[in-house]
DNA sequence: TGTACATCAGTGAACGCGCGTTCACTGATGTAC
DNA sequence: TGTACATCAGTGAACGCGCGTTCACTGATGTAC
């Protein structure tokens, strides 16, 4: 890497720190462009050289952190599929790092339209990505209600284990507020709607 | 309702009506407020006097049909929990009048960021709504694991058969293509994430 | 090692654009007597 | 049934605002010889 691409490189983290800096301090709509050129040390011109949209100064590094596809496809091939579930989660709740701020920036994001269906829109690539892989492992077509659903419920645990441990004290290792959902789901079930004409039914239960 | 209040109601369709055909034909942020007015005929002051924003004119009548919460109030108490679910989910996708302009007015929210995001936030509320019932029917609290993955459980079914839908040629009833998912999903099950030292298990399998 | 040129990050200033706000006003509808 | 006043949907015109675009330019870094 030359000082070129360097200097290029840090100018982009200055912008991303600050951004965050300022939509935590005074909210995104009420931070302006302008701003964020001013306290980066660059013209607003540069700005959108290197994030084309404002939103995506907010979403800045959050994107990486919701890879489950990836994170699956990283699982020995060996494993059955419900621990390399559980392992995948894990990994992609693992991977946050400085708690503190990312709830907080995921609090600006979830108050502002814009941000928000951009993260959205990256979560459904990223289950898209994760049902894909699903595919492959059940060996199955990528649009077969058994992928489907369950791509779908892991994300659904996952969204709730993570908005558990951010609304939480943070108290315990992840694994452990993983494990929990888990087993609370393995032990008391969930009920499915039922075709015309079955009985009460509860799965996992 | 006096002659005033039905003058108002027709302005308000009106509105509601040039704006989805001129959304339709154009696009969201193709459409200007001023082009909308224009079309209604009337002031563009008068469009923020019935929809304080721009999103709140695509969004108009699509917020109604997708109301869980209160179409599973609407199931009688006696009923078990699957049947009503599956009696909840069929009344709001057969609730859908329409469905040439419903799903093209879907698609155009689908692909701008604002109606997009508040089109989901309308769902998280419908969710909400949904576990709320769900949470008295089963007499747990509301945030128990168990009731919760209910909920999303029966939106995502919902969303399923609603894309297929959609996305197909609309042949056969909507009580059919539910029932089809549902039986799938019955019969070949789908994979929980296992927590540490489970064995392979499939839940509704 | 030096020179001459190419590349590219960053500048600064101007601008278009549409959303949403504001406000004093008009005239039809509604109501009290 | 008529009159006098209140209410309120709708007007029209002006405006602030911030996002995102554009473009000719500068100067540091990179590269070819």
């Amino acid at each position: 890497m030359g000082l070129r691409e360097k200097k290029a490189a840090r100018t982009r983290e200055q912008i991303l720190e600050v951004a965050a800096e300022l939509f935590l301090s005074q909210g995104y709509d009420e931070t302006t462009m302008e701003q964020i050129a001013e306290a980066a040390e660059v013209a607003p011109s540069t700005l959108y050289r290197y994030f084309p949209s404002k939103d995506l100064l907010i979403l800045g590094r959050l994107t990486e952190s919701i890879q489950l596809g990836a994170a699956l496809r990283r699982r020995p091939e060996g494993e059955t599929l419900p621990q390399a579930l559980r392992e995948t989660l894990l990994a992609v709740l693992e991977s946050i790092q400085d708690e503190q701020r990312f709830s907080a920036l995921r609090h600006i994001i979830d108050t502002s339209p814009v941000p928000r269906a951009r993260l959205w829109d990256i979560m459904l690539q990223s289950r898209a990505d994760l049902e894909k892989e699903l595919a492959r492992r059940m060996d199955r077509p990528e649009d077969d209600v058994m992928v489907v659903m369950t791509g779908r419920t892991a994300l659904t645990i996952f969204e709730l284990v993570a908005e558990k441990w951010w609304a939480g004290d943070h108290a315990g290792s992840r694994a452990d507020a993983l494990d929990e959902a888990l087993r609370a789901i393995e032990t008391s079930g969930f009920v499915l709607p039922g075709p015309r004409g079955t009985q009460l039914r509860s799965a996992a239960g």
